[in-house]
DNA sequence: AAAGATTGAAGAGTCAATCTTG
DNA sequence: CAAGATTGACTCTTCAATCTTT
């Protein structure tokens, strides 16, 4: 509780959070731009794409994309509701449910890409050659591995 | 419009909303089980803070925090309710107002940047030397540069 | 009782419109 | 009309409570 943060550190934090909301901001900017939906639906469909069966319960969803259970069930209300996914009943376990792409929802996902993609591109890959930006993933691999001391 | 990033712009981008995301929920957590605010108060707080008269006009607070002008006329009304901050004329200019820092806003600034500091350092600052702060800090300063292309 | 999932109500952010002053 | 700031309505998130099934 008592651990004072090097100068360093304190900066990296702060540009990580300054960083992170002006990209973000950028990227959804250009999405709404193009009429596209909020990117917390390009994350929903793609997870249900990749996952080959292309469907998914609640529970697994949540994990993946670092939302809570209130929240990863209303993310699915709004894109049911547009048509992109169906909920489906889930015969192995009787309280769990299961979400399913539609073609509707496969080809806005892949619409968004295109968008996404150069978005991306623009606002991130631009700043740094590659060697750059491998270190910078690599740097900010060590803030996502849930190592924490107890 | 059709420029590719890189893999590793596409790891980069990824790795930096998961990391961010994971690392402001972490802090903001240690923030509330302290009994605190959310971060975007102390943001506030620390902004009029700096400032040395103690005192800014909305307009300014909007640049400094990155949030656009009515956000911040609903974040100065939840901490001016809260007494951490007062609202008055601004003398110069009859369209605009003052924001002041409260005495008991000072205080609960200096209050959280205890618990705020060792959040910091639990979360980011452990995680690296402070060549590797550094440089993490001196990437992510790319992405903060407001350089855009027309 | 615990796990999966949803819901109502409150908190915070966003959009468009508004009001006042320069 | 433009700039500073606020407001109403809507959307999204968060909290606590609830319901069903294991």
């Amino acid at each position: 509780m008592n651990d004072k943060p090097s100068d360093a550190a304190i900066l990296a934090w702060a540009r990580l959070m300054k960083a992170q909301r002006m990209a973000l901001n950028a990227v959804e900017s250009d999405l709404k731009a193009a009429g596209f939906p909020p990117l917390s639906w390009y994350d929903l469909l793609l997870e249900l794409h990749r996952c080959g069966s292309r469907e998914l319960r609640p529970v697994e969803i949540e994990g993946r994309l670092l939302l809570e259970q209130h929240n990863v069930s209303r993310l699915i209300d709004r894109v049911e509701r547009s048509g992109y996914v169906v909920r489906r009943r889930c015969k192995e376990d009787g309280r769990g449910q299961l979400v399913a792409l539609t073609e509707e929802g496969h080809a806005l996902m892949q619409a968004m890409w295109l968008v996404y993609r150069s978005a991306i591109e623009r606002h991130v890959g631009r700043h740094f050659d590659d060697k750059d930006a491998e270190t910078l993933a690599t740097l900010l691999g060590k803030l996502i591995t849930p190592a924490v001391t107890p």
